[in-house]
DNA sequence: TTAATCATGTAACACGTTACATGATTGC
DNA sequence: GCAATCATGTAACGTGTTACATGATTAA
C-alpha cells in the first residue's frame, strides 16, 4: 500500500505531469497522504517503468518542457486490483507516533508533554479548517474534470479525517484533565 | 521516529531479551505499533553500535543461550531528548490507507468496497475488545516491574486507541449509509 | 508425534526522508 | 532586483516487509 496506487488513482482522472501531481498530492490529498516531490519523479519512474503509466513529453513556449503522464490499461487493471483486493486488516496496521509519544510519556518532562498535547490539538483544529478547505478544491475539481460520481467518495473520505480529528481533540482534553490531576495532589 | 525510540522505552522499564521485546510489542504495544521479529533483532544491533543499550549473553541450561539488553545512559538521554523534542507537527504527517481507499473508491468495484467496510467496522470492534486484554496485561506489567506512575501514561495510550476505534465505527456507518442511499436510486 | 515455545538471525526488496542541483519566467 | 512559480530530478540514508534458515525442549 503506498503512494504508487494513489498516482495511479489520480491520473485515472485525468493525464498530469510530476509536478501537477505534487501539486494535487499537496493540496488535496495530503488529510491522508503525504510524499516528497522527489519521491513522486521517483515512483513515476517505476510505475513507467511496470508500463502501469506512459509519458509524453510536451513542449512549451517560454516555460520548460514537461512529461504528460497517463495512465495505461495494465494501471487501471492494477488499480481496480489494488481498490478491490488490499484487506481492511492491513488497514489495522498502523503506527502512531502520538500514542508512542504518550505510552512512554513518564520518561520524559511532563510540561513538554503538556505543550506537545496542547499543541496537537491546535494543530487537529487547524486539520478541520483544512478540510474545509479541500472541500471546495474537491467540488471545483469534480466540476472542473466532469466526474460528479467521485464528489460522494471524496467527501466520504473527508468526513472521516473529520471524525479521527475530533476523537484526537476529545483526547487531549481527557489527557489533560488527568495530568493536571496529579499535579492538584501536590 | 520509529522503532529504536519503542525498544529503548521498554528496555528503560527493565533489561530484555530480543525475543522478550518482541513479544511484548506483539503483546502490549501493537495497538499502537508494530514490527517484525526480524526487525527488531536489526534494530538492537543499530541500537548497540550507537551504544544506547549493551548486551550480556547469559547462558541457559536446555535452552539456547540469550543476549539480554539493557539501555545504557546514552540510551536513556537519546529516549528523553526523542519524547521532549519531537513535534505534534510530526504526528499530523500520518499514512491513513483506508481514506486512500475510500478516496478512490469509485474506480473499484462497489460490492468489494462494501464488504471491506464492514470487515473493518469489524476489526475495529475487535480491535476495542483486544484493548480491555491490553489493559489487564499493563496492569499486571505495572504490578510486576514494579512501576505504578507507568500506568497513567498507558491508560492514556489505551484511551486514544479506543476513541479512534469509535470514531472509525461511526465513520463506517455513515459510509454505509451514504453507500446505500444511491441502492436505492437505482 | 506433532505443535508450540524458546531463541537467534540474514538477505533482498520496498517505501519514505533529506539534502542537493538546475534554470527559466512572471509578478511585485 | 527579488521572490515565487514552473519543471525536473539524483544520491544517500533510514525504516519497514517478506522470505528464508536453524535447532533444541516441552506439553498434549
Amino acid at each position: 500500500m503506498s503512494l504508487k496506487h494513489g498516482l495511479l488513482g489520480l491520473l485515472a482522472y485525468s493525464p498530469m505531469t510530476g509536478y501537477e501531481l505534487d501539486k494535487v498530492i499537496k493540496e488535496s490529498l495530503s488529510f491522508f497522504w503525504n510524499a516528497q516531490t522527489s519521491q513522486v519523479y521517483r515512483e513515476l519512474d517505476t510505475l513507467k517503468k511496470k508500463e502501469w503509466v506512459s509519458s509524453v513529453e510536451v513542449e512549451q513556449i517560454g516555460k520548460p518542457n514537461k512529461n504528460v503522464m497517463s495512465i495505461t490499461t495494465i494501471g487501471e487493471n492494477e488499480l481496480r486490483v489494488w481498490l478491490d483486493m488490499h484487506t481492511a486488516e492491513d488497514m489495522m496496521k498502523f503506527r502512531d507516533g502520538m500514542t508512542m509519544r504518550v505510552f512512554f510519556g513518564s520518561t520524559g518532562d511532563k510540561e513538554f508533554l503538556l505543550k506537545e498535547l496542547i499543541d496537537y490539538k491546535r494543530y487537529n483544529e487547524q486539520f478541520i479548517e483544512r478540510l474545509t478547505a479541500v472541500k471546495s478544491i474537491l467540488s471545483q475539481r469534480a466540476q472542473a474534470i466532469n466526474k460528479p460520481t467521485e464528489k460522494k467518495y471524496w467527501l466520504m473520505a473527508i468526513s472521516r479525517g473529520h471524525k479521527l480529528a475530533i476523537a484526537n481533540i476529545e483526547w487531549v482534553d481527557e489527557c489533560l484533565t488527568v495530568l493536571k490531576e496529579d499535579e492538584d495532589l501536590k
